[in-house]
DNA sequence: CAATCCGGTGCATTCAATGCACCACTTGGA
DNA sequence: TCCAAGTGGTGCATTGAATGCACCGGATTG
């Protein structure tokens, strides 16, 4: 049982390593040891799952098969405790979520806090992922729910639910575009504005959006951090882009952020997913339904 | 690595043999030794997976779900094993096939010849199972593949091909009926007849298309083998009752074989199909792929 | 009430996994 | 050109976890 799975772990530490011996120094064993336990699954396996190097290991293509289903295996093993664990009475788990930025200020600290004031057996963990990085979490088991706004590929990525999310801007109570009744790009793009970096799935809808009206998004400060955008725009009367959910109309008092016209842009989709075909633990997967019913009622709100 | 499944199969041996003294001796190991790895793996799993009952112990809701997931692992790492030793060039691997018997005189020896002459490294196992137990036999990993006729649940039976195959009445060639042009249902009925038992599929087609026209299946032969069917219509002038695929235009030279009218029965459809969602070795999914072309091409012919 | 079967446990034993020291080899820079 | 540093691999002594044996307490069964 421990011993399979601590093997696995090992392997998994050599594989990241790219060496026995610093893999054997990080897991607090001899390179000896080491060399042994992966000789001898190799062995028992039937085929090397290392190329040997001169300068030390590297997976194979049978090493990738088998890493990959060793993840499935522990996944799948920890979701068998989670139902073990929910029949017995006892509501225990534990959820691993990759999530955009702009779910970390109020959306999944209210989400998480009221789930686990239901079931305070349950812990989780919150993976922040670009939307690239998002997939790759899901499919090496990193993550069992991803949360995450315009998502390049979806290939492996199965949606549970998916809600409308136009872009905004936000500034200043008394920034000049305050008042206006209906906000246009143009009008924004005028001002000095600050944009997330390539990566990030609204500077992309603003990228086509810009360009389709024949101008280019050139923000005085471009950043990958949408918590800079935020407190950014309170210091210099510049224009800051974010979704809704990211924002709250109660909070950040000196702000406003109203959405830029469809007219000019579409909304981008927020979604809420998992691995395609993977069986999610009973605490993963209730969680997951209490979140898509609170996107559902945001999105009738 | 071995260890861990080794463990796994001593805990299926004691929920085969529901007892722990008894499970030790099949598997050449003391009671003690089996007790002990029982603890420690209930102990290092977190919870019980069998009840104590004063005659030995029996699995608990925990202990099916366990042993379910080890199923699946073992079965996914055939799986790797077979995609490595592909992807190595070695055609190696392993496919297990639960069938209807109508498979076994004809078209699964001379499917599996023909993959073998091939892929000699590939080795088969088939297991005769009615249209019941198919289901449970693909849900417990222990086939990969089921080729069955008219099969009744369909929950976790992924359909991979199916071809219609009418119920055939089959007779010596002297036969009263062999000179008919077109085969009524009530003219079988009206001979003497042997049939298969209830749980088959062509005698529940039979039973309703014979309900349908108020006569009733009265044979004076009731068999669960279809191999007796086919010799028994050679000693006795009697009707026997198969679908085509289970006979053979040039054997069994001295009986003939007709479909019975599209008036009176449906054809029913021989399904091939897998375990829902699941994902099959390489030797496995390219054999059901030329299983599934065979049945294509049988169909049009 | 005795026989029998069950799961569980203390104790001595053994064998596989480990750590240590060392080898052969490659590489990169003094 | 050569040496230091790093790599994977191996023989040997040691240790600790898994095993087998004997036995216990309890429940069923006749």
């Amino acid at each position: 049982m421990m011993q399979h799975l601590d093997t696995f772990r090992l392997i998994e530490a050599i594989a990241r390593a790219g060496s026995i011996r610093k893999a054997a120094e990080d897991s607090n064993i001899t390179a000896s040891a080491l060399n042994r336990r992966l000789a001898r699954f190799e062995r028992e396996f039937g085929s090397q799952i290392f190329e040997r190097l001169p300068r030390g290991v590297r997976l194979n293509p049978a090493g990738e098969l088998v890493l990959q289903h060793y993840r499935a295996q522990r996944s799948d093993l920890a979701r068998v405790k989670s139902q073990v664990a929910d029949l017995s009475g006892v509501r225990r788990g534990h959820v691993t979520i990759a999530c955009s930025q702009a779910l970390l200020p109020f959306f999944l600290p209210q989400q998480i806090a009221a789930y686990r004031n239901a079931h305070p057996g349950v812990t989780f963990a919150v993976n922040v992922r670009d939307r690239e990085q998002a997939e790759a979490e899901l499919v090496s088991f990193r993550s069992d729910l991803a949360l995450v706004f315009e998502p390049r590929v979806l290939v492996d990525f199965e949606v549970l639910h998916a809600i409308p999310q136009p872009v905004c801007a936000l500034f200043t109570r008394d920034h000049p575009l305050a008042d206006r009744a209906e906000l246009r790009l143009r009008d924004c793009l005028d001002h000095p504005h600050i944009a997330p970096a390539h990566k990030y799935g609204v500077r992309g809808l603003l990228d086509m959006a810009a360009k389709r009206v024949g101008r280019t998004v050139a923000p005085v400060v471009e950043t990958e951090s949408f918590e800079l955008i935020r407190y950014y725009v309170m210091h210099e009367r510049a224009v800051g882009f974010q979704i809704p959910i990211g924002l709250s109309a109660e909070q950040d008092t000196g702000m406003v952020f109203r959405p830029i016209s469809d007219r000019d842009m579409p909304p981008g989709n927020l979604l809420l997913g998992q691995m395609r075909g993977r069986v999610l633990s009973v605490a993963t997967s209730r969680f997951a339904d209490q979140v898509a019913l609170a996107l559902a009622n945001m999105s009738v709100a």
